[in-house]
DNA sequence: CGATATTAGTGCGATATCGAACCATTAAGG
DNA sequence: CCTTAATGGTTCGATATCGCACTAATATCG
């Protein structure tokens, strides 16, 4: 087994991108046709974190153009899962709220990808994650705040 | 601080889309204009692990779409950083070999984020890499292996 | 107040990615 | 051999994403 010399960040960023494309296709092979994982994740973080939020608010959560999340959330309103409003106290913008049928698509694609991560669970216990989450929070965090 | 009651893989799988794309922007940041993350990683690759791949191989390596390959590569060829060349050993295939230019561009391209990587050395250091990047490669090989 | 700068969202053109269909070549099996 | 199946790559149409420019509304400040 050779020896692997990079540079431990270069290791590190490599095999996040390679778990993370893993991940996703996991999540996206249980969703339904023409449902994106992008989708998800806005229903995802209007539950979890904050529901009625600004379409820019969620851009800036998922790094990605605002123009994208106007495409992503047209996708979501067109399938009734989120409902957008006129912001009442600034008229510029607007709010996002999910409907019944969005918490339930949500609630249907967790336990859709369960039996995934059970399986997981027999290779990799739950142990080992707990061991290197605090350590990648803390590392999603202080890259988070050096993205000034 | 209010408690994350959310099971441990999927706040695992968060933080690590988080980091992906926060680490993506960095090194896409430090490339020249017109050129991706996708092209520097396919030249990392060739000179990494083995120069010559063919396109499907590389493909599978990254997990994209074979027509995404091609694309990818056309970039490179057309800015001269691999070359493509047939496979003497079977007419279907090709071999894609990096150039003295591509290996200068990758290079660079690693040079470009060593002060961003320096940085962020300062509030994360090696050591703390290094306790969590052996448990991430295992948990990569495990996910890997189960994709049939 | 009124002029200017900033902010929220959208329209548009470019491109990265994908899946389906296709062609050429090779492999497999009678 | 010869037929059929499988493989490697490309073409093509669809769509996800992006940056730029634009509009409308709000904030800043003289």
């Amino acid at each position: 087994m050779a020896e692997d010399n990079r540079p431990l960040y270069f290791r590190l960023f490599n095999e996040i991108g390679i778990l993370e494309q893993l991940s996703r296709a996991i999540l996206q092979a249980r969703l339904p046709t023409g449902m994106l994982v992008s989708h998800f994740s806005v229903l995802n973080h209007l539950i979890r974190v904050k529901d009625g939020c600004t379409p820019l608010e969620l851009a800036r959560v998922f790094q990605v153009a605002k123009t994208t999340m106007s495409h992503t959330l047209a996708g979501l309103e067109a399938a009734c899962l989120v409902e957008m409003r006129p912001n009442a106290t600034d008229a510029r913008s607007k709010q996002v709220w999910i409907t019944a049928k969005g918490r339930s698509f949500r609630d249907n694609a967790i336990a859709a990808v369960q039996p995934d991560l059970n399986d997981l669970a027999l290779e990799f216990p739950e142990g080992r994650i707990a061991k290197i989450l605090p350590e990648l929070e803390e590392l999603r965090k202080i890259m988070d705040r050096r993205r000034e």
